[in-house]
DNA sequence: GTGCTTGCAAAGATTTTGCACGGCC
DNA sequence: GGCCGTGCAAAATCTTTGCAAGCAC
């Protein structure tokens, strides 16, 4: 079950790593078609379920699609309810620090998201 | 485009209001059918919508399904990674108020959602 | 050579929509 | 009566999967 490298994996993580803009698969699947033409969606899902199960990617699930970002961005997202854009944003201070549970709950938290609703500057 | 008052819209609400579970479309389809054998999947989806429309619903993008809580549940959730079943949580403190941005940032926040992913305690 | 990976296409799962009919106001 | 809401079924979207061939190790 080890990872082989391949070309495909490779320019799909080439395409992501340094992407701020929380592409979709078919984003990144039209990015990658321009290096590798004859590439199949499938084959683009199949290796961002590698890359996000080797921690390097994270999976937004944004209005029923999921957008992808490298897993350095880790950061809330603010959603722009009526143009549907999705920003970085930094909050006040360490808000954003882990959320600490109760310690009593058994939960074994791993990582979390956090996602702002509202409007963005353009669409006000 | 004023709202109809309907057995469906009511039947939908009833089940959900106080639903701590929250279910997705097709568990809340099967609900309502109880009361309303011949309601279709199509006319609860509609009415969730409204739901959310009017602020009475929060829909939680979770694994690619909505989910619906009732609004007055706005509290974060835990995703257990291995067994998939939603948990309400509370945080420490203040951890969870309202999150504030940076107050130079042109966003309009009208609300948000945190959620823990991890395992939980039967997984474990 | 072995077995993971790919391309292709079809299947899946979930959600949305068109249409004609029916019921609320 | 006018118009919104409904049931039904088909369509749309997004994602996953089976399979035979290909490539990495």
């Amino acid at each position: 079950m080890s990872t082989r490298r391949t070309r495909q994996l490779e320019v799909i993580w080439d395409v992501l790593k340094d992407e701020m803009s929380h592409p979709t698969a078919d984003q990144i699947y039209e990015r990658v078609r321009r290096e590798i033409p004859n590439i199949s969606l499938g084959t683009v899902y199949r290796n961002l379920q590698k890359l996000a199960a080797d921690g390097k990617v994270q999976i937004l699930n944004i209005d029923r699609t999921q957008h992808f970002d490298p897993i350095s961005n880790k950061h809330p997202h603010f959603i722009c309810e009526s143009c549907g854009k999705v920003y970085d944003v930094t909050l006040d201070r360490r808000e954003e620090a882990e959320p600490l549970l109760s310690p009593d709950t058994g939960f074994t938290v791993t990582s979390h998201q956090l996602s702002l609703y509202g409007t963005c500057e353009t669409c006000s």
